[in-house]
DNA sequence: AAAATAATTCGATGATTGTCGAACTATCCG
DNA sequence: CGGATAGTTCGACAATCATCGAATTATTTT
């Protein structure tokens, strides 16, 4: 089974967390978790429109900028965003994202 | 004289505001307006270890993005940052950006 | 008028990025 | 067991990007 790696908040840097947001495919991904309420949701169950290798992709940089924490449960990944480390590390960030528009 | 192309506030997105902050030049750029406190600075106060020809670029990369002001002063180029536009329109960014780690 | 200053513009180059299909791995379910 | 499901990995490709030196423009200063 695969494990994934997740960077310690205290490494995560602002620049790169820009990087990772800038896109609008994984700014989507983003809001959508947030909009879950904490919940877990597999890779699949995020509406987006691309194909699977692209997906997994997104979620790959997401989760390397720290911005998400991904489990395997099974053959699906759950993720969920790293709320409360992130709001610590950079406060305002999140709300920030959730004011969609 | 040159004269400068600056976006109307509504029209600025979130991705491409991202994604002109996720360089650490340019991030570096907003952050050393932001400390000298709505007062302009010419590009070339700006401490920045980069060749000429590319601290142009950055800077027009942040104007295009609706993030800071430029205006002709002689042969100086003032700038400063959008404040109270971009506070409104993404509030809690410009804090994001000040609390410096 | 000439020199100095401040910044833009123009290629060029090498690096990174988003996208995809295809092949692959691992788990679940009937 | 064997198919279906969920993701990853691997090239490949086109597009974008950061960087620079050199040439250019416009203003200020001497």
């Amino acid at each position: 089974m695969k494990t994934y790696v997740h960077p310690v908040m205290r490494d995560v840097e602002l620049p790169a967390v820009m990087q990772a947001l800038s896109d609008p495919c994984r700014l989507a991904i983003v809001r959508q978790l947030l909009e879950s309420k904490g919940r877990a949701l597999a890779c699949n169950e995020v509406e987006l429109d691309v194909a699977k290798a692209t997906r997994s992709h997104h979620f790959e940089v997401l989760r390397a900028a720290g911005i998400i924490f991904t489990e395997m449960d099974g053959t699906k990944c759950m993720t969920s965003v790293r709320r409360a480390e992130l709001d610590k590390r950079f406060p305002g960030l999140l709300k920030l994202l959730s004011a969609a528009k």
